[in-house]
Formats: C-alpha cells, sequence, structure tokens
DNA sequence: GGGACTTATGTCACAAATGACATATTATCC
DNA sequence: GGATAATATGTCATTTGTGACATAAGTCCC
C-alpha cells in the first residue's frame, strides 16, 4: 500500500492517486469485471508454481503455447475468461475452487 | 429427474440413459465446463425473469440483440462464458453471486 | 382465427480470441 | 560476463464469438 506521505508528494506535482477503475474510467460492472479476470490469472500463476511447471509445461498440458500462458497470467484483453477457466479445470482444478478465485477481492 | 421405470422401457427399447457427458464422451474437465455454462445460463434466465424483463429487454440492457440473449439463456455454443458474466454483472449481479453459480452443481 | 407479444433458430459481416512462431527481456548459475 | 533457462512481447493466419437482422414458433387475450 502507498503510503499517505507519497500520495500527498504525487498529489503536490499534479498526479491524482486512484485505482485502475478511476484512471480507466471504468463503470463498477466493468471494474469488477477486470478484478475477476485479474483474480483467475493469479490463480494461474500460483497453481502452476505450486505444481513447479514452467510455462512452457503448462502450455503442453493444455495444448497452447508458452506465449499464451505468459499472456493469461498477465491477464492480457487477448485472452478469454473461457481460455482462463478452462485451463484451471485442466490442470486439475474444480468449479468450486474456480468459484472462490470468481469471488476473490482483487 | 426421470423415474426407474421409464429407464427400463427406454433400456428395452434399446437405448442406455446416461448423462450429456456420457453421451458426448467428454473428459471430465469438459463436462465440469458445460455444466458451468448450463448453470450461468439458468442464472442469467432466472435473473432475468425475476426482474421481469422480456429478452429484448435485458438485450437492450446490455447493448446486445434478443437473439443473443436467447442463446445466452440455451447456453448456445457460440456464446461465451465472458458474456455470460459481463452479462450477469450488468444485471447487478456481483463477483460473489457469479462465483455462487460457477460453483452450482448441475 | 387474428393481433400483440415473447422466445427460438438461422444466417452473415465484422470483430475478437487463439495457437504458433520469432524475438526480446530477465533471472540464475558457473 | 557468458551460457542457459524462464518469462515477456510482437505478429500473424485461422478460428471463434458477436451483434444485427429475418423469420419461425409458441403464448395469451379478445
Amino acid at each position: 500500500m502507498m503510503d499517505e506521505a507519497k500520495k500527498q508528494r504525487l498529489k503536490n506535482d499534479g498526479w491524482e492517486v486512484g485505482n485502475a477503475a478511476d484512471f480507466l474510467e471504468l463503470t463498477p460492472e466493468e471494474a469488477e469485471f477486470v478484478a475477476l479476470r485479474l483474480s483467475l490469472s493469479r490463480a494461474i500463476r500460483d497453481l502452476r508454481t505450486a505444481r513447479g511447471l514452467s510455462q512452457t509445461d503448462l502450455a503442453r498440458r493444455i495444448g497452447s503455447s508458452q506465449s499464451r500462458v505468459a499472456k493469461m497470467e498477465a491477464a492480457a484483453p487477448s485472452v478469454s475468461v473461457d481460455l482462463m477457466i478452462r485451463c484451471l479445470l485442466r490442470i486439475g482444478a474444480h468449479r468450486d475452487e474456480v468459484a472462490r478465485w470468481v469471488a476473490r477481492p482483487a
């Protein structure tokens, strides 16, 4: 978390401090959607590293490429929620776990 | 639920009774994925009717067409999970509710 | 039976996602 | 600091998803 002192300094320099939703002017729904995507992407990275797999390993396992795994973990816009969920299920996660990540606060 | 008597009759006629996963020979992950999709589609219909909206109303609200709403509620293959989730959030559902539907058994 | 309304199904032009590949950047070890 | 592995970023042809439209089929009231 950014401390108050830094916030004040930035503000003096002409910056406002907010979150991604503020910056990109997202509606609340849109903000929830990106948060959901972020949470899923983190889950993929966590699960993968927990299993001791490289991105290349995981890619092979789910029939995709290393670059796409990287993009999934970065929650890149070119990655759909479908893909992330299918990926998680493929690693052995179950619906209820996916659900936890869907709900998990950013 | 189909009763046992009917199952027996069908079997006598040369049918086996199973579920969609059996029939389509889905892997367990794939089966979980379609169950997840089905649950979301039902959620959309339930939420819509609970709000007293027609498919056309909902379509307008989410910036889509009546036909697409119909396809969402039918969990048609041409509908992505992304779309269904964005739709639910747009109607006013929140991440934790979406999560419940994601986890809900078929 | 004929409107008015709602939902289902088919099609299509266009947009977005996907896997693959190349290449760049960043650790990690010697 | 060079070699090696891991991760990130860019591009592209093909596939898939999307909104829109038309039209069929079902429902309800008169």
